[in-house]
RNA sequence: GGCCCCUUCGUCUAGCGGUCAGGACGUCGCCCUCUCACGGCGAAAGCACGGGUUCGAUUCCCGUAGGGGUCACCA
């Protein structure tokens, strides 16, 4: 129990005597990217850590730029992070005539009022204000003005008509009390003169409807949740409990946003061959901490997750680290699940689809692939030779390892390993440690060579492991071609 | 520009008035070793600045600087 923010700042909010709801309401208008993904993330842990319910709600109201495959990218990121949520998904456009009747309401108890302002007169208001050095805000030109018939048939929007004195104070979980002057908030369009609701209504109408109890979002919503506060009051609904996290910054320090070095989830899948528990346990510790630890898995984290941990300032994203945290993750995986998201690529690269054999020698291969690698791409590149057929590619540095005195060693290699009665890692091993004796030359003479051979590159797991998966038969078929190189090279 | 928020090693963070300022990634060195990894050991590296408050500030308060967010009939 941490004794910070939480004990300082005591729970009165009604809200938190409900049981939790929480909720990740993303706008379908591009992929789901990191910073919306750790937003479901803390959303998603808090709701279970408290035994609550995780809500989701697709936020597309703007008709003009939300999409069918954004919705489908979203959807599909979160289920391959296995953010299960709650409920059934609510998509907001289908509330839009309840939205509407909140606003009627609101219009009728003399909490909203009519604007008839045209979108160029705003405009001309705008720039004036512009112009004078003056905040940019409505003005409030129609706030208590009584339209004359000469408007019945004009249109209009449904304007809050927003408290303009005092200050409004929000007790953020993350932030700490904030206070903003009503002065500074302006009366925000409610229902646009199509009818259709603005964002700022409709969140707060179906979070409300909803019942959720803890909106967790990015710091970008902060100045939001005071205009939002206005329109809560003016219904007298139950103010949820507010908690803004800060946002992710590239490694560059600016906002990480979608033309600037942002990717979807699946980007990280995909192209940076990452696996969902680790960008999970990268993106829980970017912002949020438990003491020293570092590797913290879904129950725990469940188990460990608040609110109070939650730190104040932005960070900076981290693909070094993203990494690191991969590799820990990947050498925790069942193997027959890493040889399944590598077989698609190896397929790719070698040009042919790999047979049950295959799939065989790479689950028996994986144990020593997969602590060399930090993502399923590496994984792959490095898993590659075992799937070649003869003759193998030889890389330039290996190549340059196989001289016509390397010849002459493998030569003998092949020729004491080619009588041994069993084909083991520890029989190959101490066939070619014996000649390395014999010869008074260090293990390594021959193994690299041996490795240029057999892996056609400079690294590959322990030699004679791979000796023993590749089998006899392709091993010294191997050797053997590597000898002939070696000695055209004379 | 107005308003709001933020500021501990390069990066992510621990720290809640008294610590040799801890951990992790990255970097460098050493060990292990058939290569590369993994693993182990070690090193360099930080409280943005200035004022207060206090016996004592990384920690509390106020400024300054820097960074970020936000100011639509987008979400």
């Amino acid at each position: 129990m941490s004794a910070t923010r939480e004990a300082s700042s005591p729970p009165k909010n009604p809200a938190e005597n409900r049981p939790v709801v929480t909720r990740f309401a993303p706008s379908p208008t591009g992929f789901l990217h990191i910073g919306g993904a750790r937003t479901a993330l803390f959303n998603y842990l808090f709701a279970r850590h408290h035994g609550g319910k995780f809500l989701l709600r697709i936020e597309d109201t703007d008709r003009a730029r939300s999409t069918e495959p954004a919705i489908a990218a979203i959807l599909d990121g979160l289920g391959w992070l296995d953010f299960d949520h709650d409920g059934e998904i609510v998509y907001q456009f289908e509330r839009a005539a309840r939205h509407a009747e909140v606003a009627r309401e609101l219009l009728a108890n003399g909490n909203a009022y009519k604007c008839y302002a045209t979108a160029e007169e705003l405009e001309e208001m705008r720039a004036a204000q512009r112009a004078a050095k003056a905040p940019l805000r409505y003005d409030g030109r129609w706030r208590d003005r009584v339209a004359g018939p000469e408007f019945d048939n004009q249109p209009y929007v449904i304007r809050l008509k927003a408290p303009r004195e005092g200050s409004v104070t929000i007790n953020d979980r993350v932030q700490g009390a904030v206070t903003v002057a009503n002065a500074e908030l302006d009366d925000m369009v409610l229902l646009r003169s199509d009818g259709t609701p603005t964002y700022m209504l409709a969140v707060v109408v179906d979070d409300h409807d909803m019942g959720v109890t803890h909106v967790i979002r990015g710091d970008d919503h902060l100045n939001n949740a005071f205009r939002q506060l206005a329109l809560i009051r003016a219904m007298g609904w139950e103010e949820p409990v507010y908690a803004h996290v800060p946002l992710i910054h590239g490694s560059d320090g600016a906002k990480l946003s979608k033309r600037h070095g942002a990717l979807g989830v699946d980007a990280y899948r995909d192209e940076l061959g990452m696996l969902p528990e680790a960008v999970e346990n990268y993106l829980l510790r970017l912002g949020w901490g438990h003491g020293d630890d570092e590797f913290i898995d879904r129950a725990q984290a469940i188990q460990w997750f608040d609110l109070a941990g939650v730190g104040r300032a932005p960070a900076r994203f981290d693909l070094k680290k993203l990494e690191n945290v991969n590799g820990h993750y990947m050498r925790l995986a069942d193997d027959a699940r890493l040889v399944a998201l590598v077989t698609p690529r190896i397929a790719a690269a070698i040009g042919r689809n790999l047979t049950a054999a295959d799939q065989d020698l790479l689950l028996r291969s994986m144990s020593g692939l997969k602590i060399r690698a930090k993502n399923i791409n590496e994984l792959a590149d490095s898993a590659i030779f075992y799937l070649r057929t003869r003759p193998i590619p030889i890389d330039e540095r290996a190549a340059s390892l196989l001289t016509p005195e390397a010849g002459d060693l493998l030569a003998q290699v092949h020729r004491d390993l080619v009588v041994l009665d069993s084909w083991t890692t520890q029989s190959t091993e101490a066939a070619v440690r014996a000649i390395a004796e014999s010869r008074e030359l260090g293990l390594g003479k021959l193994a690299q060579p041996l490795r240029a051979a057999v892996s056609g590159s400079t690294t590959s797991p322990g030699i004679f492991e791979v000796l023993e998966q590749l089998g006899r038969e392709e091993s010294l078929g191997r050797i053997a071609d590597a000898i002939q190189l070696a000695k055209g090279k004379q």
